[in-house]
DNA sequence: TGACATTCGTTGCTTACACAACAGATGTTG
DNA sequence: CAACATCTGTTGTGTAAGCAACGAATGTCA
C-alpha cells in the first residue's frame, strides 16, 4: 500500500488550530448555550484570530459538526469498531455505542436544542452510513451495500434516538437485546 | 503611565510556540538528563520545525535559562513577592522561596550538574537583583540601590544553596529566622 | 586512518496565521 | 425613526512557522 495523506501528515499549524478551536469549543459548550457562543469567544478562548477561524470552517454550525463528527468517531474508535467488519457482536457493540453517545449529549448539553439535535443526526448518520458500507464492502459480497446499510443507519439511530429521550431508561443491555434482532434480520445475507 | 507592552501583548504565535517548547522540555527534563536532550527531541515533542526553535532560542542552554527563569518567576508571583516592596516580612518571605526553589531543583532533577547550575545560579542572581532594586526604588530613598541589592541578592543566593545542599536540612522556618538578621541589617535603611 | 551517522546552526522558499479594516446583517434603545 | 452596538464574513498586507537542504562539528565503528 502506498502512502494515504488523507489526514495523517497534514501541516502542524493546520492540526494545531483545529485542535485549539475545537478545545476552546468544548469548553465553552460546558458552560454555555452553543446559539449564545460567538465566533469570537471561540477564537478569544483559544487564541486564535477570528480570521483564521474563518479558514478553517465556514460558520459556527461547520465547527458543530465538526466538534460532533469528532467526538462521534472517538466513541467509534475507543470500542475498536472503526477497523472491524460485520458481526451480530459488533453490531451490538455499534448500537450500544451510539445510544451512549446521544445519551451523553442529552444530559451533557444544558437544553436539547432542536438545531442542534438536527445537525448532529444528520452528521451521526453520514459517519454510521459510511462505517456500514465498510463493514458489508468487507465481506466480499457482490451484493449492492447501499440499501442495507441505509436501513441500518436509520433504524440504529431512530433506537438510539428514541432509548436517549426515554424519561426512564432502561439497562442499555436489555434494551440493545431486544432491538438487535429487528436490526440484525436486514444484515443476515453478509453474517 | 503609559502602554508598557514588554512582554504583554505579544504575537499570540510567538507566545504559542515559546509556550509548547518550554511544556515539552519540561515533561523531557522529567525522564532525561539534560545533557542527553538534544533540540530535535524538543521540538519533536513539542510538535514545532527545529528551526522555529532557533528564531526563539540560541541553542539549548538559552532554552534551559528560559526555562530556570520562568520557574523561578512563577515562584515568586505565586507568593505575590512580584508586586510589593520591601518589608522585613517580605525579605523572609523570599528567602524561602529561593530555598524552596533550589531545593526542588536538587530534588528533582536527576542529577545535579555543575553546568545546569552555575547558569541557574546566573538566571536566579539576575532576578533577584532586579527585584530588590525595585523593592528599594519604591521606598522612595535618594541612596543608590545597587550596591545593597547587590549584597542582599548573594547574600540570599549563598543562604539558599548552602541550605539546599545540606544533606540533612533543619526545618526551613527555624533556618530562615536564624539566617534572616544578617541579610536584613544591610536594608535597614530601607525598612 | 577513513567511512558512516548524529547533531548542530543556518538558509531560501512556501504556507498559515495575525491584524486591522471593511461592508452588511441584526438587534437594541431612546 | 435614527443612532448605536454587536456579530458576521471577507479582504489586503505583514510576519511567524513549516520544510528541505546545506556545510560543519562531533562521535562511532571497522
Amino acid at each position: 500500500m502506498s502512502s494515504k495523506p488523507k489526514e495523517e501528515r497534514l501541516d502542524p499549524r493546520v492540526k494545531r488550530t483545529r485542535s485549539l478551536i475545537l478545545q476552546a469549543f468544548d469548553d465553552l459548550l460546558a458552560q454555555k448555550e452553543f446559539e449564545t457562543i460567538t465566533v469570537q469567544d471561540v477564537t478569544d478562548k483559544a487564541g486564535v484570530n477570528r480570521a483564521t477561524f474563518y479558514a478553517h470552517f465556514a460558520d459556527k454550525y461547520a465547527l458543530l459538526d465538526a466538534f460532533i463528527s469528532q467526538k462521534f468517531r472517538q466513541e467509534i474508535e475507543k470500542r475498536t469498531l472503526n477497523a472491524c467488519h460485520y458481526t451480530p457482536e459488533n453490531l451490538k457493540n455499534l448500537i450500544i455505542a451510539v445510544c451512549e453517545f446521544l445519551s451523553k449529549m442529552h444530559s451533557g448539553c444544558v437544553q436539547p436544542h432542536q438545531q442542534f439535535e438536527s445537525l448532529a443526526e444528520g452528521t451521526i448518520k453520514n459517519i454510521l452510513f459510511e462505517l456500514l458500507s465498510l463493514w458489508l464492502k468487507q465481506t466480499g459480497t457482490k451484493i449492492s451495500t447501499d440499501i442495507p446499510a441505509t436501513v441500518a443507519t436509520w433504524a440504529i439511530y431512530g433506537l438510539a434516538s428514541h432509548y436517549a429521550h426515554l424519561k426512564k431508561r432502561p439497562p442499555l443491555e436489555k434494551f440493545v437485546d431486544e432491538a438487535l434482532p429487528l436490526v440484525a434480520v436486514n444484515l443476515e445475507q453478509f453474517a
